[in-house]
DNA sequence: CTATGTTGCTACAGGTGTGTAGCAATTCCG
DNA sequence: CGGAATTGCTACACACCTGTAGCAACATAG
């Protein structure tokens, strides 16, 4: 039939990069919230973005490069969004009742998973699936949290005067349990309310009263 | 040089069907262990079996059957270990302590971890790469498991009097920090051995005493 | 209405994986 | 020892992804 009319590609709305790379960035958050990061390729993210191979990586070096910028985004909103209510470690005598403190904590992580369900979403999502770096990146996130974690849980262990808990499994159980209430915060947010949370975390603390 | 030697490969050990089935179910499981279920592929399987892909095919659908069959194995494995301990619901009044029939529950279940860890690490893994249709199988399980855990919860609480818990969060606190414990003792036995999680959980269920 | 920089596109070369058809080596049994 | 029957292998046709080199379209300032 026709000859070899070579069909040129509409050109694409031109862009400054900065605003490229936040759509692009945009993008691979859709890919990596829908299909997890595995599935976030280059090829993947420039056709979704509709705009060919070359334009991704004239703004990112190779797909480990848009992944770590991806979880970097994130992880700088998390933080920026969480840092105002990270409560200090008391002193021993310091007039703070633990129990309050770890409920305002609480309370203050879920209203920011709540405000930027996005963003939360990156940093609850498994890394299995990304590249090494990125699986050992977001370990070592984790362990950071923890290590805080730790630190105000033995002050609430010692403050509070109750059983005498594992400090370590202690914080362990408090940053599961947030994250899994987060997570069902994220999916059913109208069977999973804070408040919910809240109630309950407050219930089974109530029962804790120091002999 | 030399012409064109064809260089046949090797004839691999011949090896009757069930019996290369179970190789390459275990050569399977040994990538998914290492790297995850998004790594286990047919040709990665073939060639970590010392075989060709033919032969994968020839007891294998396709990657789908294969990772099916291997979560399927893992999942029969392990509600086997795991069934004999399985409480039923105790009526009401019967003579029967929560408490215990939680710390019996947690002990069966980390024993049978410790007993088989590769059957578990498989059910516990992420199944975050595999296809749709194992998130799906997988998030089934956990419901599955879920459900039975509330009937038991909602028992517990009445029975025991303490402060009046949310029956479904606590029940998924269960299973959260369960697997949480096994995921533990899986990657540092030494120093979360199964006593350790009984004491912490006892010493929690202790303060929680009825008023 | 050009000239120049910017942004995007095409095209290529290569890697790894899927799934299938048809042939070749082995084994086993008469 | 000589056929089946069994088991494994080679080869092919795709599909999708990675990166890169070089060209084409656009935008804007002069």
């Amino acid at each position: 039939m026709a000859g070899a009319t070579p069909v040129r590609r509409p050109y694409a709305a031109r862009m400054a990069p900065d605003e490229r790379r936040t759509q692009l960035l945009d993008t691979a958050l859709g890919i990596a919230l829908e299909r997890g990061f595995h599935d976030v390729t280059i090829d993947g993210v420039a056709r979704a973005a509709g705009v060919t191979r070359p334009v991704v990586y004239g703004l990112f070096a190779d797909r480990a490069a848009l992944l770590d910028a991806l979880v970097d985004r994130a992880e700088v909103r998390a933080l920026a969004q969480l840092a105002p209510s990270l409560p200090a470690v008391p002193g021993l005598h310091d007039d703070v009742d633990p129990d309050e403190l770890l409920l305002a904590g609480l309370a203050a992580f879920l209203s920011a998973v709540q405000a930027d369900p996005d963003t939360w979403r990156v940093v609850l999502l498994p890394p299995e699936g990304g590249p090494a770096e990125l699986t050992a990146r977001m370990t070592a996130g984790r362990r950071g949290a923890l290590r805080a974690l730790r630190e105000l849980v033995e002050w609430g262990i010692a403050r509070r005067g109750g059983p005498d808990l594992d400090a370590d499994l202690f914080a362990r159980t408090v940053l599961t349990l947030s994250e899994g209430a987060a997570r069902l915060l994220l999916q059913q947010p109208g069977r999973y309310p804070p408040e919910r949370f809240a109630a309950f975390t407050r219930a089974l603390l109530g029962g804790l009263l120091p002999a």
